[in-house]
DNA sequence: TATTGTTATACTCTATAACTATA
DNA sequence: TATAGTTATAGAGTATAACAATA
């Protein structure tokens, strides 16, 4: 059986509230400081999916061309990407993540891990209770990915 | 009967990851394209607390004094917040929403969740897979504020 | 003196427009 | 001509330091 609009719009009320309070808490803890979630985001892509253009990083990140430009720049500078020219088509510009950056993206991810485990053991939920949020972490990845 | 480590680690990686991801998926629905996630949350806070201070919200936001003050000149030019000097203590200005602030904020928490629940319809999950959705969001609901 | 808020200044992230180099 | 990327410039949001007004 299909669920009814009713029971659908006060699931995306609660859900919503839910996510954006909870993200909000967990991207506070972060490796390094002076890293922002725009340059966390483009060393995730970059470790996830390895060498990317200038062009296809400023497409996932829905952000222009100039400003990913500006972006690289400042994550070449303090060592966690590497630029190199596409010798079969020399427009191109191809970015990598260093061992650097790759350690912070580990590090940051660890920490919101760590973070969030903590919480969740403060609160000493039940087994059930966590199977529960499993479920649902699964179910919100289907709607992010639908 | 209390959770192990292992359980707490693995659902804390999931959600930590099914949450950023439909966050970042939400964020982009909002009333105003013009309005950004800074605004929208002080405004969010102002609607649902009323009358605040610019330190109180600087501290409700972690943000600076002279950043909030920034962000309330911008507000205020928009006609989205009015401010007034507390007569009690001259020191103080009293930030508060206006009818057009209080609107957009109802728009882009309208927007959101009609966004939602559209994503949650076209994926035909059943009611218990909803009722799964907002036991977890009560959860994480309770996680943040511990 | 301590607190509240603003101004001055600087850095990052964002954008648009105009440009260079390559295909 | 079209594409990939950079440079120039500007606005918003963030910070720290120094200041004014008030308690």
């Amino acid at each position: 059986m299909s669920a009814s609009d009713e029971a659908l719009r006060l699931t995306a009320t609660d859900l919503r509230l839910a996510t954006f309070r909870l993200a909000r808490r967990l991207r506070c803890a972060r490796a390094v400081d002076a890293m922002s979630d725009a340059q966390l985001a483009v060393l995730a892509t970059l470790r996830m999916h390895g060498v990317r253009t200038i062009t296809a990083l400023a497409e996932g990140e829905r952000v222009t061309a100039p400003s990913m430009t500006s972006m690289i720049n400042g994550l070449e500078e303090q060592g966690y990407v590497r630029r190199t020219t596409d010798e079969a088509d020399r427009r191109r510009v191809l970015v990598e993540i260093t061992d650097a950056g790759t350690e912070i993206v580990a590090q940051t991810i660890q920490r919101r891990d760590d973070l969030l485990a903590e919480m969740l053991a403060e609160l000493d939920f039940s087994d059930e209770d966590l199977a529960t949020l499993r479920a649902a972490s699964a179910l919100m990845r289907k709607v992010v990915e639908r």
